[in-house]
DNA sequence: TATTGTTATACTCTATAACTATA
DNA sequence: TATAGTTATAGAGTATAACAATA
């Protein structure tokens, strides 16, 4: 409420045939943070262009990956390993068994939990998937060598 | 709804003293965008960390930084530059003036736009918060040396 | 009592369409 | 008619608390 909040406008918009404002100027083109997320996000287009079609998302594709992997897994397991809390997991699996991709098989021994499995369906829509991934994967790289793609994905993996 | 949907468990657990599932085990520990989503994600968890508290979250940061670098940017220069799309845009700054840190003054010359500065406590919050986003980034990339930092944000900025 | 999975809830982010006021 | 900003709305992602079934 004091007068020290008001900051009245010094000049009007300043860049009149200046450079348009741009990130790359500023604190925030230096920052590896800000780099990660536009990266990251340059990458998400990518592979939902790639495998959003087939109403997949990235998220549900890395269940089924990891249901291909270790089958059986336990939806806690899978919450844990994946970073995801339960109650996210649930729609996941709902979502995945409604485009019958995969399974919840009740574990016998211990009636709590249920195994995740892959469909024969779902077995074959993954390799197609990967096989989109790898490209958009390839398409978002373009720019780097293989050598450059390696450090880069070595650098990252110090960062988690 | 043919049988090739079902997949009868093969077996039960699997990993009964199995090392426990894990993502480096499978396609996704060679995916470059998985990584990249993981280093994000960290990226944030540190970054909130550090500005949370100050009821700052990183998209509003990121305004502090582009109205301060550019004073009297509008708010679709805002949303443009900053990927964010302008119904966002409006929550941000709705945001940062309850915050007292910004201020949207109307255009003399065309009054349907408005340019965004910041108040006195806008800039000098802002300065405490480079501060401690600079601590997160530090933190965040303890393991690297300068140089792989370097790399790093060069790789990355071929990304987009 | 503790654990697995679930429901309910809420808040943020993202995206789109439609509206207003100005030009 | 076009543009800047806004409102309304809806979907996905994220997080928490509370519950049912089972151990």
């Amino acid at each position: 409420m004091t007068s020290d909040q008001v900051r009245p406008a010094p000049r009007e918009p300043q860049h009149a045939d200046d450079s348009p404002p741009s990130v790359e100027q500023t604190l925030l083109g230096q920052l590896v943070g800000y780099a990660l997320r536009r990266a990251q996000l340059a990458n998400f287009r990518q592979v939902n262009a790639a495998i959003g079609e087939l109403g997949i998302r990235p998220a549900q594709f890395s269940v089924l990956v990891m249901a291909e992997a270790y089958p059986g897994i336990t939806q806690s397991e899978l919450a844990q390993c994946l970073n995801v809390d339960p109650p996210r997991m649930v729609n996941l699996l709902h979502n995945l068994e409604e485009h019958g991709l995969a399974l919840r098989v009740r574990n016998k021994v211990d009636r709590r939990s249920h195994g995740i499995f892959l469909t024969k369906r779902g077995e074959a829509e993954l390799q197609s998937l990967k096989a989109r991934v790898h490209e958009a994967e390839d398409t978002h790289l373009g720019e780097l060598s293989s050598q450059e793609r390696d450090t880069l994905l070595q650098l990252l993996q110090r960062l988690f």
